[in-house]
DNA sequence: GCAAGCCTGACC
DNA sequence: GGTCAGGCTTGC
């Protein structure tokens, strides 16, 4: 799944292949993977050039500009769970859940999205509301301090795991890292995040990077669907401790790995190397179920939301 | 049936 | 305000 390493790799394959090439024109086969107006979209990125790249968490920006100095504009990447962006040339088969084309104006190649689960989406944005969305996010996984770190996570009552996938806290882990970085710093999810002592935490934060910096050398991991830019798989695969190793032995302590669901996650952990604490966070009670249908309509707001342009931001409650 | 990221909304 | 279940999607 691409989480901060593997969009880490996107991004450095994007800085080789398409920083400085202008886009001609692009195909959107799936308007709803785009938010807002599609129309919008087309004029704010036909016609610039790729100008600089940014990365926030999971999130990719690339900034846009025209000729004409126009202002700048950005395009706003989010792989979510099974999302692709490859170069290819205009001429390759078109794959299944290819939902946006980019067309170069030189060497007949083309930047593709492909996003099989549809969790992903683009959109296009100003300046300002790029680093509104970003501001939104908590401190980049990578480059989070130890101050920042406790300053966020000092009186939290849920569980370590669900506030280490909260975007919000810090920005750039998903399950298959947190659980790594928690086997790594000896912590079992199900720990009140605000009860960890400050020497675990720092224990902690030390193995989010170590696993973040090692899996982004090794581009990634590809446990179903991520590829790079040119359609390599990730290498950090076979250093996975405890992601999707249940039933298997500990590679530290031999013990068998167990499955458990925390925040409605699944989570990996070895009961050994990660004991359980005596006081865990309360589980959440069930709730009602909606009882409303799906529809197109529901879908299009849906995409809009991963990026806050949805009623909320939109027009309705501006 | 399960996996995922990330939103909304129901609860405290 | 915080927390977390539910739901979206589709291939395995």
């Amino acid at each position: 799944m691409p989480e901060l390493p593997e969009v880490e790799t996107v991004l450095r394959g994007l800085s080789r292949r398409a920083l400085g090439r202008k886009i001609v024109s692009v195909v959107v086969h799936t308007p709803s993977v785009i938010a807002g107006p599609v129309e919008q979209f087309m004029h704010d990125v036909e016609g610039r050039r790729f100008t600089s790249l940014r990365r926030k968490g999971k999130a990719l920006a690339a900034e846009l500009r025209a000729a004409n100095g126009a202002p700048p504009t950005h395009i706003i990447i989010r792989l979510g769970m099974t999302g692709q962006v490859t170069i290819v040339p205009q001429n390759s088969p078109l794959q299944a859940h290819t939902h946006v084309r980019f067309l170069f104006d030189d060497g007949g190649e083309e930047m593709r999205f492909r996003d099989p689960r549809r969790f992903g989406g683009i959109r296009s944005c100003s300046p300002e509301e790029l680093e509104r969305i970003f501001g939104r996010m908590g401190p980049d996984a990578r480059e989070i301090s130890f101050e920042q770190f406790e300053a966020a996570r000092r009186g939290r009552t849920g569980a370590i795991k669900g506030w280490l996938l909260n975007q919000q806290m810090l920005a750039g882990l998903g399950n298959i890292y947190a659980d790594e970085a928690l086997f790594e710093a000896h912590v079992h999810p199900r720990v009140v995040a605000g009860r960890i002592s400050t020497a675990r935490s720092r224990e902690l934060l030390r193995a989010i990077h170590k696993v973040l910096n090692r899996a982004v050398k090794l581009q990634g991991t590809s446990f179903r669907d991520y590829i790079d830019i040119e359609g390599a798989p990730g290498n950090y695969g076979v250093r996975l401790r405890v992601y999707q190793r249940q039933g298997e032995r500990c590679r530290r302590c031999g013990i068998t790995l167990r499955r458990i669901i925390v925040c409605g996650r699944s989570s990996h952990f070895c009961p050994k190397c990660q004991p359980r604490p005596r006081r865990t966070a309360a589980p959440g009670r069930p709730r009602k179920t909606k009882d409303e249908n799906r529809s197109s309509e529901k879908r299009r707001k849906r995409a809009a939301s991963i990026f806050h342009l949805g009623a909320r931001a939109g027009g309705v409650f501006p």
